[in-house]
DNA sequence: TCGGGGACTGGGAGCGCTCCCACTGGAAGC
DNA sequence: GCTTCCAGTGGGAGCGCTCCCAGTCCCCGA
């Protein structure tokens, strides 16, 4: 501001004016339309560069009632949830996406009230082209407003207690499931879940690929111990574990940080892993390949979800139906079990 | 969409009408401004409350010529630089200053040239109040375009090799200074540094305030070992050093990760954390803490440093003219040093 | 020779909001 | 009593772009 050159950007009028053709001409040239001849084209290109013409993009998107940006809503009560490396990832892969159809990335992190107060604002007043709506747990206000919303919304995971038209998840179940049946097949009998929140589908679908895993085995399986994905969360669940059942011989953490925690816990308990206790996390995070030892676990496609979901949300944006996807999940055997 | 209610958005002219008054007097009682009584006061705000109205943002950018979006520009030629934690905290801090103003938060990731060619576009077509700029290396060009740049700019972190005007960085060099003062003032003299890109003007600090920590103490500093700031590049780091410095004491590593690794380079080589060689970290990320042993660390404001561009910004946006931060770093100390 | 397409062209009407300004009328000042 | 002032009001002109549409011109077939 204070700094910068002051002289005001031009405009198309001056554009065309400087290129000596109407402003129709010069918008039409720009775009790359039709009905433009060759010479009029030229002179509008050469007026841009030596104008230093660059389109004003809110006039552009009140005009064409697009705004060219696509918002990705992280919803949860604590912000720093959002410091979570996941959800950069997903970030990553959502930013390569919109930036093959040129649309930008707004962040909304709806973590209070006036957050989430700005998210219902935004996806009413047409802030943004179409939203993506991640981290929805029980009763979240976001998943009405969703509901209410004067554009496309596509969702990463499912909330808890409803399956929206248009969303991405990833297979928790089936991951889940293989990380249990991976230890139940080299011989592990008393096998845990350490839980992720349970007023989230993730956490739930993956106590779900637990217990169906060791039903399909005929064992039995245990009730959930619930963390919140966090490290010291697994930590203290791990160690309530092995309060109540000193002899489990296999965990099943629904997260890499969990996982690690448990780690911990089992290290200072004098349990060795994977001998007397195997462990597998979920997610495939950094952390699982520097753990000690390096955590077998359930990797997610989470630059593919992000990816996934602004795929979408473009085809809806350009009014196609596309249809829900589930990304696959595999196991990543290492040395934890 | 296609899901959603096709009826068109009311209008200010619409609620206006709605409320019997003019567009004017309904534009100034939505903005709380005066010269509203408080009769047509109220009959905009239940007009408004009736039809649902939202202003449309995009129209009210145009004629304010704000946009109400700041943007926060990462550079960076691989995309997955931005999956570091760092940046996710960074972006937590900015989103909350930004917030306050209920300004929304635009992330661009420049790691291609197509991405840095939108930065550009950004830059000039007012396509947000103001940019936030971070992880500038060597001969960015990002750096000249935000020169360029038609709206305000603050820098994150200095840029290599010029001092902006307007930025927040945190303390690097007393930082690194003070992790390495605080292994000497323990005894250790064989000190080395594992730094990270030294392309990067952090990279740079951090073995700046490395080499005058030692030379303080009348110590001989080594010759930094590069990594780039990751756990891989720590070990591999850590290993060249062993080989060529076998009595090594002490290291400083520019990032936690880099320290991670490290760890891992030292216990598989069988020496032992911190009796044979000390080790202290930079970052204070959530591994610092999960490392085995816990690390000794450089904390640095993290969240403060997005609040702050964030905040910096706001004032330029404002026509203030605020003054460039160093925020301070402090040692963290736990157990592997 | 004449009418009928196109390919071009540019005027003008928006998109939905803010803000300047001229205008009103009642309260305050002399 | 008559100015003076100002809170309150609404008309209108933008903000910078897109897009519809009427109009021009030229080429072709009949």
């Amino acid at each position: 501001m204070a700094a910068n050159a002051p002289r005001r950007q031009p405009t198309l009028d001056e554009v065309a004016e400087h290129a000596g053709v109407s402003r129709s001409v010069a918008s039409r040239a720009l775009n790359n339309a039709p009905h433009v001849s060759r010479a009029k084209r030229e002179a509008v290109e050469r007026a841009v560069r030596q104008l230093g013409y660059v389109p004003n993009s809110t006039a552009r998107a009140l005009a064409t009632r697009q705004t060219g940006a696509a918002a990705l809503v992280v919803s949860g009560e604590d912000p720093s949830i959002f410091a979570d490396p996941f959800f950069a990832r997903v970030i990553v892969g959502a930013s390569a996406a919109l930036e093959e159809a040129d649309l930008h990335l707004m962040l909304c992190l709806a973590a209070s009230d006036r957050g989430r107060k700005r998210v219902a604002e935004l996806l009413r007043s047409r802030g943004a082209d179409g939203v993506m709506l991640m981290a929805l747990r029980e009763d979240d206000p976001l998943t009405r407003m969703a509901e209410e919303a004067r554009m496309p919304v596509v969702f990463g995971g499912r909330p808890v207690g409803s399956v929206p038209r248009w969303y991405v998840d990833v297979d928790n179940v089936g991951g889940a499931r293989a990380a249990t049946e991976h230890m139940v097949s080299r011989g592990r009998t008393r096998v845990a879940a350490i839980c992720g929140r349970l007023d989230t589908e993730a956490g739930r679908a993956r106590y779900r690929g637990y217990r169906d895993g060791m039903l399909a085995a005929g064992l039995e399986p245990l009730p959930p111990w619930e963390g919140d994905f966090t490290e010291p969360s697994g930590a203290a669940a791990m160690a309530a574990l092995l309060a109540r059942h000193p002899d489990v011989d296999g965990v099943f953490a629904a997260s890499d940080n969990m996982a690690a925690g448990a780690l911990r816990t089992l290290r200072t308990a004098g349990r060795r892993v994977p001998a007397d206790v195997a462990v597998v996390g979920f997610d495939d995070l950094a952390v699982a390949q520097i753990a000690d030892p390096p955590l077998t676990t359930v990797q997610q496609p989470i630059e593919a979800l992000g990816r996934e979901m602004a795929r979408m949300l473009l085809a809806l944006v350009d009014g196609q139906d596309p249809t829900a996807l589930l990304l696959p999940t595999r196991l990543v055997v290492r040395s934890s079990a």
